[in-house]
DNA sequence: AATCAATCTTGACAGTGTCAAAATTGATTA
DNA sequence: TAATCAATTTTGACACTGTCAAGATTGATT
């Protein structure tokens, strides 16, 4: 996190800026988003930021990787803190968790995993390694359950991390897009998901 | 699909606005689709769309109606044609056709469930109409499948329907925004969605 | 033939990302 | 200490964007 190059006049300029970047989407998405209002609002010219950052795109790839970095922390948090919880448990939990997290910080969400970056942009060297590792561990952490039973076992690991993620991530995209609307049916969805991921102990 | 107004001068305008609309937006995405250049393309001047959608939210709602229309055509094709399938893989065939639409037409299917419409924007009336047409379909099926024994009892359809969606929808998405990349995978990812989602019969 | 309203165009305004060139300034070297 | 250098910032410019207001065109209606 912290940084290879400091700026020279501004002192923390690029520190700034990302702090007043993820600020302006937070409130207002991306769109709220412009290289000129971040400028003004950090108090430099409209160009300062590109000695920071190549271009808008990097400036969001940067602003995403500190998303895979919060999520990251936030649901490691779980496994270490809840270490009684039996493994099927701790993976709702987890899911719980990771939605939680999807709609609370909707709009880096929206980055982290969204076209802006990934199709119409272009990510970043360092926000592709980041985002695989959190995929690496994801898969895991699947193959872990899997040996545990929590999962069948008729499907590889890779394949069962694959679509159930793609579960989750539909369920976040749905509330987060406006899609579905009703926030009180999130955790209730949820937790039908999970009872439908994980292996019948009936 | 007939229009209620048919433009004075230039006679189908609309018709031709909304075709060349779809194809800006098929090669390049909602990106590349602007007014400037969409009137350009038709041979008007850059306001005269205006008096045929009332702004751009409108134009693009307006394709994403006929994306709705088509997704809609499409998977209904699958249950009339092919009725001797058993109803699991019916449903497999309505999963693969439904990604293979989203596949296919990414960049409407984008318009057609993102936020640009649903949350930045603001879906007209009619759009809302026929998207909650086509879940309301979806959640009838489902319905029917959960009686016929495809999917467990244990929870209402509804929350079947909204969480199966979302593993849908979710999958669409990351290989539609570039995340998943792997084109091939998707097929196999697709069919372990569908197992792990209907009832296991071992 | 005159009127009207739908349609289309021209002009304008406030935005946007980003490039090129000039200005500032802290640190480094002579 | 003074001169040089390179990192940083600014100003100016360009080509875009959506959309509003006002005027021009024109088919249909009276």
């Amino acid at each position: 996190m912290t940084e290879t190059k400091k700026p020279y006049h501004h002192g923390d300029l690029r520190e700034k800026l990302l702090s007043a970047a993820t600020n302006l989407i937070a409130d207002g998405g991306v769109d709220n988003l412009s290289i000129r209002k971040l400028a003004d609002k950090v108090g430099v010219s409209r160009t300062a930021p590109y000695h920071h950052f190549k271009d808008k795109n990097e400036l969001l790839c940067a602003i995403a990787e500190q998303g895979f970095y919060q999520q990251d922390q936030i649901v490691r948090a779980i496994s270490t803190q809840k270490t009684d919880l039996p493994a099927a448990e701790l993976f709702e939990e987890y899911v719980l968790t990771y939605i939680r997290f999807a709609n609370e910080n909707s709009e880096t969400y929206d980055l982290m995993y969204g076209r802006d970056i990934w199709k119409a942009g272009q990510p970043t060297e360092s926000l592709k390694a980041i985002s695989k590792n959190c995929f690496k561990l994801w898969l895991e952490w699947i193959t872990v359950l899997q040996a545990e039973g929590v999962f069948e076992s008729n499907h590889p690991p890779l394949r069962i991390a694959q679509s159930s993620w793609a579960a989750l991530h539909g369920l976040c995209r749905l509330f987060n897009d406006g899609v579905y609307i009703n926030q009180d049916d999130v955790d209730e969805i949820a937790k039908t998901t999970v009872e439908i991921l994980i292996k019948k102990t009936s």
